[in-house]
DNA sequence: CTTTTAGGTTTACAATTGTAATCTTTCTCA
DNA sequence: TGAGAAAGATTACAATTGTAAACCTAAAAG
């Protein structure tokens, strides 16, 4: 049934730490997250494990302490799941969703450019209305 | 642990029918996910019975068959889940994240315009730079 | 070398989720 | 009014997730 693997929200946290550094051992993930998820070694061992086996990361065994690294990167796990999110809404709403996400986060100047530049495109063949489409079968 | 209870995926796919249809028995509902989702009438009920636990659906019992009406707007609903799923996301990678979503969703004239409009507005204010704050503690 | 210890592995356990069968109660039609 | 159908409730069961303790093994320190 389920076919891809997803990346639980604890899990997250812990890729957050490996994609920020790089590469990391299991200690310096640790101290993080002791710290700012206040979460115990045990239980972050674990969910290195866990990601190890859904292939999210590898550790590299050749020295002590092992070495861990991402097998995705962060942008590609952001849009699958930030896309698998999108994939609930009712068509109709996602708009309103983006403008909700653009009004409560953070952006930079040049990533407001970038959506401001993709917006623009769109808005040549954009259609005045986005039917819902909650009561039919998914096509794709 | 737990203080917010949060829709689940399949959960989702129930609350769109009853708030696109604003009410419905169970009949509606199962109809239409029978056929889109390939679900059977029993699982669908147990998503009912499992909102309703959860105060997201209410059934008005006075006359058979039951009547579901949801307890959360669609609007409210979705405005958690996307803030709830940002809030994993390394800060500076929220814009990109953003400009996917643009990319990837079919929006209507009139949502472009509205996310343009809160988008030129945040441009007098926003940062060059958002910094990534993953490898520190949450303040919020 | 031996003892401590840090890092890695195994086991645990409750809650949530996907997925549904079965049982029970209430309508409805003959 | 009785039987069958529809709606609702109860029970089930495996996978995932949050959360961690316990255990084992290699490395460091004395």
């Amino acid at each position: 049934m389920k076919e891809i693997e997803t990346m639980s929200k604890a899990e997250w946290q812990v890729m957050r730490i490996i994609w920020t550094l790089g590469q990391s051992t299991s200690k310096q993930v640790i101290d993080v997250l002791e710290r700012k998820m206040d979460w115990k070694a045990a239980t972050i061992k674990t969910l290195i494990i866990r990601l190890q086996k859904k292939n999210f990361l590898k550790a590299d065994e050749t020295s002590r302490p092992f070495i861990y690294k991402p097998l995705i990167s962060e942008d590609s796990a952001i849009n699958q799941s930030v896309n698998n999110l999108f994939d609930n809404l009712c068509c109709m709403k996602k708009g309103s969703a983006i403008k909700e996400l653009v009004e409560t986060s953070e952006i930079s100047q040049s990533d407001i450019s970038g959506i401001m530049q993709v917006l623009q495109e769109k808005q040549k063949t954009a259609p005045e209305e986005v039917e819902c489409n909650c009561l039919e079968a998914d096509l794709a």
